[in-house]
DNA sequence: ATATTTTTTTAGACTAATCTAAATATTATC
DNA sequence: GATAATATTTAGATTAGTCTAAAAAAATAT
């Protein structure tokens, strides 16, 4: 059984590795928590105790088969969360964060497959993002980066890297929400910043760090 | 802000002292919470000092306004919960309670005024306990248990004072659920126990201990 | 290859919630 | 009203999660 404090920690360690991949710094780890490094060290060496990190002291820490499957049962429980507060609850995408970030720590396996069953087994979230199976599946994806297309190239919006209400809001305000139609009119090559048309509709003009968190196909 | 444990605690409160009328001494919060004396004596001073809680040294406690209103807060938000997981997840009401006693502690009044909403603002809980409103207020119902019934009088099930799963599947096996007619056929002064008839059908021996806890109107 | 800067760990302390054992107050009994 | 029993509080520890400041290791720059 781990506390809400260390399924927080695994959680962001999983996001922060890349899903598992990457091995992540103990200072990385302290600016995504807002802890300080020495609350992280004696963390992760808790966590490493309990077989969910691979440590090296000075080295960072590497995710094991055993913390990417907490993380994932995490994950699974955040993104319903959500998906039932937008879809039943008549949240929007920007209001529902901070909520699931609390129930995700509800622990009742009856109820995740009853409101997954509920909501009629969603495979994505209100942000576009896949929701891992009750195994811990996650479906692979291949998407892009609005700032990784091609000149004069048309993409779908199919999710957001950032589900802050702040972000989330400015997309609603510029009609680049998920299912939306963007094309590239032109890229600034000193910054990277774009003039976009969406939905056939509306040109704007997005900075680097904007078309970077949004997801096309 | 009240942590869960505090919460817990005020909860646990309200309910001894029969929704706030009563004093509760310490001994009593330590049997309900199963915890030490000391605990108790350490919270109810934490309580007393946020002014939820009336506490002469010695004498117990006393709940304060301020502490029912948190109490009722919580109160409400557990039998939305509870409300919920029967009405649209399909428990049953013997697979509720402990779910509720997490979710209520989650923090968002935008949710609880949401899920008010989606379930048509109930009045009852699946235990027929009431659902205090947004202002904490309890509807005042004139019930009395299934013990001090007369003989030969009939009655309806409205609520059960116990939340057991052990005890709500007993009361499905014999069928005496909310909304079932009982008549009292017989009393054994020596226990108390009762014969009962249950919807002009079943005969049924139950306990004193069971007759206490079974609401009726 | 040293010296400086940055990162990480350790040491020591704090708060919340808990415990056991000892001290003290209250209540019941004779 | 003294004594015994019970209830309550205090004292002192423990664990989880956090912090700051100091020490140590690693990375970077000269
Ligand atoms: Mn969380
Ligand atoms: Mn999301
Ligand atoms: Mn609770
Ligand atoms: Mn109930």
């Amino acid at each position: 059984m781990l506390s809400p404090t260390e399924e927080n920690y695994i959680k962001s360690i999983f996001h922060l590795s890349e899903d598992g991949q990457k091995e992540v710094s103990t200072n990385t780890i302290s600016d995504e928590m807002n802890t300080s490094a020495a609350s992280v060290t004696d963390m992760i060496k808790k966590l490493a105790l309990k077989k969910l990190l691979d440590y090296r002291k000075y080295k960072g820490v590497k995710i094991t088969k055993k913390g990417k499957l907490e993380a994932l049962r995490l994950i699974r429980k955040h993104r319903l969360w959500e998906t039932f507060l937008v879809r039943k609850l008549n949240f929007s995408w920007d209001q529902v964060h901070d909520v699931a970030e609390q129930l995700e720590h509800i622990n009742s396996p009856l109820l995740v497959s009853r409101l997954d069953e509920f909501l009629g087994f969603p495979t994505v979230d209100p942000h576009g993002d896949p929701i891992p199976g009750n195994d811990g599946k996650l479906p692979v994806t291949n998407r892009k980066s609005l700032a990784e297309m091609e000149l004069c190239t048309m993409g779908t919006v199919v999710a957001v890297k950032d589900s802050s209400s702040l972000f989330l809001k400015y997309l609603d305000k510029i009609g680049a929400v998920i299912g939306s139609k963007i094309e590239v009119l032109d890229r600034v090559d000193y910054d990277g910043s774009l003039e976009i048309e969406i939905d056939k509709k509306s040109r704007v003009f997005v900075s680097r760090d904007v078309a970077d968190n949004i997801m096309m196909v």
